[in-house]
DNA sequence: GCGATTTCTCTATTATGTAGATAAACGCAG
DNA sequence: CTGCGTTTATCTACATAATAGAGAAATCGC
């Protein structure tokens, strides 16, 4: 996580994607999350990339248990968000609700101080 | 950018930085800010590098008039939040959003309460 | 010009983000 | 049990973002 207490962008948005899917949070589900809320494709590599990266800091741990599985195809990676991620999670947005706080984006064009 | 339209969270932080300070935006109180909003102290090179590199994107622009410096020491460098630097980051926090719709941030269940 | 002051630039390194090709594991039909 | 198609995971390689710290550059008052 970054120096200043916010973890990266886009390792929040697996984060949440993650924490929103629950029970059913694996690979495909957390892409198709990702694409609907963002409005592009990444691709599978990123995705993984940064759960490894993830659960090697501890916010996402790995559920050995599919919940039956009679799928064809290779076992699911099944993960879940951990007491860790939920901290930091948080305080990576109350850092950011700081940042924000009081702005209005209102396109600038004279300025005219105080 | 990244490609989920979600900017570097710390290019995030110091564009929000240089919006609220304005007219007096330039090294020195952008690091001020972040400190105090962050809690932590970044180098002048961190800030430098991203502001060099919202510069080159287009979404600050250096302003080549300092208001009256009378101070000594090299001159400063005041930056401004471009029009495309707003849209970026509304994007941003639109996406975002999305992501964090409707979660709320428990803590799961109890794991070695000791 | 000289020195003190303040800010900026440069170099290096690690962390994050990203794609695409390739391999692995599995259920099912034969 | 063997091969086959399906589904998911891993690997490799590379681009961008984040970060520190040392050192160079301007400017002011004298």
């Amino acid at each position: 996580m970054g120096k200043t207490g916010v973890m990266g962008s886009f390792e929040e948005m697996v984060l949440l994607a993650v924490l929103r899917l629950g029970e059913r949070a694996y690979s495909v589900p957390i892409r198709r999350e990702l694409s609907e809320r963002s409005g592009t494709d990444v691709s599978m590599g990123a995705v993984y990339a940064t759960l490894d990266r993830l659960e090697g800091k501890g916010l996402v741990e790995e559920r050995p248990e599919a919940p039956q599985q009679t799928t064809p195809g290779r076992p699911r990676r099944y993960f879940r968000v951990s007491g860790q991620g939920i901290a930091a999670l948080d305080e990576t947005r109350t850092i950011r609700d700081r940042m924000w706080r009081g702005l209005h984006l209102t396109a600038p064009d004279s300025e005219g101080g105080a």
